[in-house]
DNA sequence: TGTACATCAGTGAACGCGCGTTCACTGATGTAC
DNA sequence: TGTACATCAGTGAACGCGCGTTCACTGATGTAC
C-alpha cells in the first residue's frame, strides 16, 4: 500500500483537479495542529499528495495562501455576521447579542480560519482582496455598534468607536483565553458562548441600553 | 573595527560574566521584532556577541529561554497588579481600574514578555516554574474580582468566576487588538489606557457596583 | 471523428539557508593547601 | 604568596533537518481545423 505511491488514492492521475482546494483545506488542517506559524507549504503538498513544488501554480507563496484561507475566512464570517445582525431587527441590543453568539460560533468551528486572519500576522497590505474581505467584517462589526449607541436613551452619549472597541475586545479576548485554556475549570463548564453573553449584557446595561435588573432587554 | 571580531566591544573575553541575562535580553528583542515564534537561539546568541553553543550552558534548549522570560514577565506582571490593587483600598472598584491600568501599562511597555506569556504557545507543563509564577498573577486577578463581586448591592449576584473572565477578556482583547492595529484611527487619538477605562466604567455600571450616571464611583 | 498543437498543471531534483543541538575541546576562575 | 587542580563557561566545527523556492521538464487536456 505504502509502497504504491501514486497508485491514486483519491488523486486522478498526474492533474489533481481541484489542487488549489486541496491546499486550503490541508493548510487549515495543519494550521489547526501547529498554528499559522508553524504550517509549512511543503508539508501541505504532501497532505495533497503533490510535489513540493505544484502550489507555486496557484500560489505566489507561503503567505498567499495564508491570505487565501484569512480571506475566505472573512467572507464566511461576514455571511454569519450579517445573517446575526439582520438589520438590528427587532431590537439593535438583540442583534449585537446575536453577533456575538455568532461571532463564537465561527471563530469555535473554524479555529484554523480565525487564527489565518487574527494571528498569523498578515498585513492589510498583503493582499488587496484580503482587505476589502477584512473590510467588509469590520464594517458589519461598526454598523452594529453606530445602531446601538445612536439609539441610546437621551443623555447618555458614548462613542461608537469606543464601544465597537470595548465589543469586540470582549469577544476577541473571550475567544483568545477561552481557545488558551487561560480559564478556570468551574468557566469551561459554563461554556464559552454563554459567558460572553452574560459579559455582554452586563456591558449594556451599564451602557443604558437594557433596562437594569431586567432580562430580556426589548423595550 | 568589524574585523577585529573579538576586541571586547562590551565583552571581558572569554567568559561574558552574565550571558544569561544578555541572552534573555537578546531575546527579548528579538521577540519584539519578530515574534515569540520568529525568534531564534542562534541569533541571540549571535547579539549577546557568544558562539551558538554558548546558550545550552544555561538554559537547556530554546523553549527554556522563552519560558524564562515568560516567567520573569509574570513575576513583574504580579508585582504590579499586586500594587495596583492595594487590598481593594479605598474600593474594589478603584481597585480594579488601577488593575487595568497596570495591566495595559505593563503589557505596552513590555511587549516582548507580554508576547511570551501569552502567545508563545507555552504550556504549564513546560516549566514548573513559570506554572508558580503565572498561577500568581492568576490568583492576583482573581482576588480582585472576588473581593468585587462579594461586595455588590443586595439583589445582585454574579459568578466571580464570570466577572474574572469579562475584565480580562476585555482588558487582554483590548492589548491584542490595539497591538495588531485592528481599531479605528479615532481610537488611536483616545489611546488604549482610556478606551479601557471606559469599558470598565461601562461594565461596572452594568454590574450594579457603580450607580448609574456618576462618573466616581465611591459611595 | 481524427489530428496537430498550445496551454495548463503537474514532476522531481536541486539550491541555499538558518536552525537546534551535540561534541570534544580549552581558556578562565576560584579554591585548597 | 604561590602552585596544583577542579570546575565553570566558553569555543568552533559539525550534524541532520525541513523549509521556501526555482528550474527544466513532461503528461494531460482542450481547441482549431
Amino acid at each position: 500500500m505504502e509502497r504504491t505511491k501514486h497508485r491514486r488514492q483519491g488523486r486522478r492521475g498526474y492533474h489533481h483537479g481541484n489542487l488549489k482546494e486541496a491546499l486550503v483545506s490541508a493548510a487549515r488542517q495543519l494550521i489547526l495542529e501547529k498554528g499559522p506559524h508553524g504550517f509549512s507549504l511543503i508539508e501541505a503538498a504532501r497532505m495533497a499528495d503533490v510535489s513540493p513544488a505544484a502550489p507555486y501554480r496557484h500560489f505566489r507563496d507561503r503567505r498567499a495562501l495564508l491570505a487565501e484561507i484569512a480571506r475566505l475566512g472573512y467572507e464566511k464570517f461576514s455571511d454569519r455576521l450579517e445573517t446575526a445582525w439582520n438589520d438590528g431587527l427587532p431590537d439593535p441590543a438583540d442583534g449585537l447579542r446575536r453577533m456575538g453568539e455568532a461571532y463564537i460560533d465561527f471563530a469555535l468551528e473554524d479555529r484554523a480560519s480565525y487564527a489565518a486572519m487574527f494571528e498569523a500576522g498578515l498585513t492589510v497590505s498583503d493582499d488587496e482582496a484580503l482587505k476589502e474581505a477584512g473590510q467588509r467584517a469590520y464594517r458589519t462589526l461598526a454598523l452594529a455598534t453606530e445602531t446601538l449607541t445612536a439609539r441610546l436613551p437621551e443623555g447618555q452619549t458614548v462613542s461608537p468607536e469606543l464601544v465597537f472597541f470595548h465589543i469586540w475586545s470582549l469577544t476577541h479576548g473571550a475567544v483568545t483565553l477561552f481557545r488558551n485554556d487561560l480559564q478556570s475549570r468551574a468557566l469551561k463548564e459554563i461554556g464559552l458562548s454563554p459567558a460572553l453573553d452574560s459579559g455582554i449584557e452586563i456591558y449594556l446595561r451599564g451602557l443604558g441600553s437594557v433596562s437594569p435588573g431586567v432580562d430580556d432587554g426589548a423595550q
